[in-house]
DNA sequence: GAGGAAATTTTAGAGATTAAAATAATCGCC
DNA sequence: GGCGATTATTTTAATCTCTAAAATTTCCTC
């Protein structure tokens, strides 16, 4: 659905007012090519629902002082809240400068049904809120992260992996159940909503989010709008291929696939065979490749080759999105290994070599270890984009 | 640059209509989602300004009959202009039906600059409008598509490959020889245009175009809107790689790229590597390919294996792309190889195995033998496009 | 405390869109 | 041949947003 001209330009006042805050209103004319009038409307609308405080600001030369506008720090807040590969459930309340107000972590117990998820949400969220102290009525939106395919306008849950599928209205199921209004989106777009709000691609509009993790999942903003694909599908990144016929088989069923090679499930399945150990539970995958990255560093074993491979990969990977796509920016979520300067130089060599030569080290690159607090940071980011769209 | 609100209606007005006439006013209140006043001051405008025709229907049931609109045949006629890779220029005339009324084809003279092929396009154009008999007055845009980078805002030539490069202002050069204001693109761009408005994405706002040539362009639409990268380069399709870092060298200095199996030319360079025969040159190369596939059918020679492998790649990364941005189509414009059964089998097969299991057999897929109107119907489609950003 | 400068707000006007009412054009039927 | 039913299109009145320009605010400097 296309944003009216109102909605884009109210989001978009609100958006460079998030990125460059403290800001002044002549400052936003510049920013968003909008005249004055216009900016004191929407401002104006701003303060008064409480999202925009004015701070008045220290003078400096001559003329009417500028009054700076930020993001009232108290104006809404959000709770967020997803699911880990640990199975846990990580809730957070931030308030729309994604600051952490607040953190709890609940034990997940495995579930067979996408129902059977959403209570077990309702029970956490209700215990966390009472662990706060935080009245229902304050809270704005409850976002929830969705490790699997959703449809973010409706609320409903379509399939998550090993759960028994099935569409399950999950947003409307949780929120009527704590009286508080939801907002609901896949985990990995909701890591790209937080970089593009409060993070690292706050001033682009074009990139791409890779999030490394025991899988790998992509998400795309184009035009300043996350691009979900007409299946809703779109940037299954880690299913593209990389040594398509005779690489690695991935548990998708084919072969060759960047996940089969980058994630750190792969990385333990391929390191876990070479030491002839036994794999690790899925929920303690994460633990003890961090284990065996201490162990690496150490010097006590030598996964070195395994790691290189996935490094090489992700720069392959990269390298063809980037060809294909001429994005602004790229930010890489990762796990430890992407911090490592020797395999980080594996992968840029890669991504040079592979990229097509006129787009070659024009791309923004970042990467980031992935923080938890991001999926709450991602719901606050869907309030503020979709404030004008829901109300 | 976001279009208003005013402009997207108008041009969603003109695409419905041009992809469902002849069609009348009520329909188009169904098929754009605007109200009848609004539908009815829109097309008064495309009548006045005789873009649109109405057409009296055979009544048939109760009720005040509709009238049907269609694009004027005579409305504006737009010449659209292509070097070849067989150092032609094709230059046609169109209406904004996309029908041809005049078809001319001129040899070009090998050039080293820009400038000197801007030259060519001169005297070729007023040699075909002088052939057609055509006034200046009556042609309302040049189109200009060129194998290259090109800011299809500015009209400025970026580069050329083989030509010396450096910003040219090739639209400013042969519209103002001409009298007649010139649109330019890249030509990859204009055949994804012109299915856009006339071909098998005409119902399609998320499509792919790939051709297939000597070498291999890919244009995207998202959104029904051409995205070109924040460097004016995206779409290099040819250039991701299906088999990195032990597969065949590209002449972009990668390899593996896909343009290395599954383009004319590479097909050809490993046909004749493999019979003894010597390479054709570059002009010649399109025509020898013909030839040697009426060979192949008549079992004279056996280059199966060539034309097995780019089939499978050209596969491959369909698939890849599929499973990054889940497009509602793909067209595949290319040479002969493309329409033999047992290729394409081969490159379904390699589709459906690489594609993302939730993705596959859901994105359409057109297979077309390239045809030398298409540029001019993509001039023309660009007119259409911008009819209300120009003046 | 008057004048200057910069930020912000106000005002008046232009356009686009919508919903609802009005009008137009035809058919079927008596 | 005229009347009412029916569907298509146009008109009307109101709403809304944005812009440009003028007015106002607020502080600094002299």
């Amino acid at each position: 659905m296309r944003l009216t001209d109102q909605e884009f330009n109210r989001v978009l006042v609100l958006k460079k007012l998030r990125a460059s805050e403290p800001v002044a209103r002549t400052d936003l004319v510049g920013l968003t090519g909008l005249t004055g009038g216009t900016i004191t409307a929407i401002t104006a609308d701003l303060v008064r629902r409480g999202i925009v405080i004015e701070e008045k600001v220290a003078t400096s030369g001559p003329g009417r002082p500028r009054v700076n506008l930020r993001i009232n720090p108290q104006g809404r807040y959000v709770v967020g809240t997803t699911p880990t590969n640990e199975g846990e459930l990580l809730t957070e309340i931030v308030n729309l400068r994604g600051e952490s107000l607040g953190f709890a972590k609940a034990a997940l117990t495995r579930d067979t049904t996408i129902e059977g998820l959403a209570r077990q949400f309702i029970t956490a969220l209700e215990q966390a809120l009472a662990e706060w102290d935080v009245p229902r009525e304050e809270i704005y939106r409850i976002g929830i992260g969705i490790p699997g395919i959703v449809n973010n306008r409706t609320g409903i849950v379509e399939h998550i992996i090993s759960l028994d599928s099935g569409p399950v209205d999950f947003g409307g199921i949780v929120g009527e159940a704590l009286g508080v209004a939801t907002l609901i989106d896949n985990s990995t777009n909701l890591l790209a909503r937080a970089e593009h709000w409060y993070g690292a691609a706050a001033h682009a509009d074009d990139f791409t989010l890779i999030n490394i993790d025991l899988g790998i999942g992509a998400a795309l903003y184009r035009g300043g709008q996350l691009v979900t694909g007409v299946h809703g599908m779109a940037a299954e990144f880690g299913h593209t291929k990389v040594v398509p016929d005779t690489g690695r088989a991935c548990y998708c069923g084919g072969i060759g696939c960047l996940q089969a090679y980058c994630s750190v499930q792969s990385i333990m399945e391929q390191s876990c065979a070479q030491l002839g150990r036994p794999l690790p539970d899925f929920d303690r995958m994460n633990a003890a490749f961090d284990g065996l990255m201490a162990e690496q560093a150490a010097g006590r074993i030598d996964i070195g080759p395994i790691l290189e491979q996935a490094s090489h990969y992700l720069g392959v990977s990269v390298a063809n999105h980037i060809t294909m796509q001429d994005p602004e920016a790229v930010v890489i979520l990762g796990p430890k290994f992407t911090m490592i300067e020797e395999l980080r130089s594996i992968f840029f060599d890669a991504l040079e070599r592979n990229t097509f030569p006129a787009l070659r080290r024009r791309t923004r690159l970042h990467f980031k270890l992935g923080d938890k607090g991001a999926y709450a940071r991602g719901a606050a980011a869907m309030v503020l984009e979709q404030i004008y769209r829901c109300s």
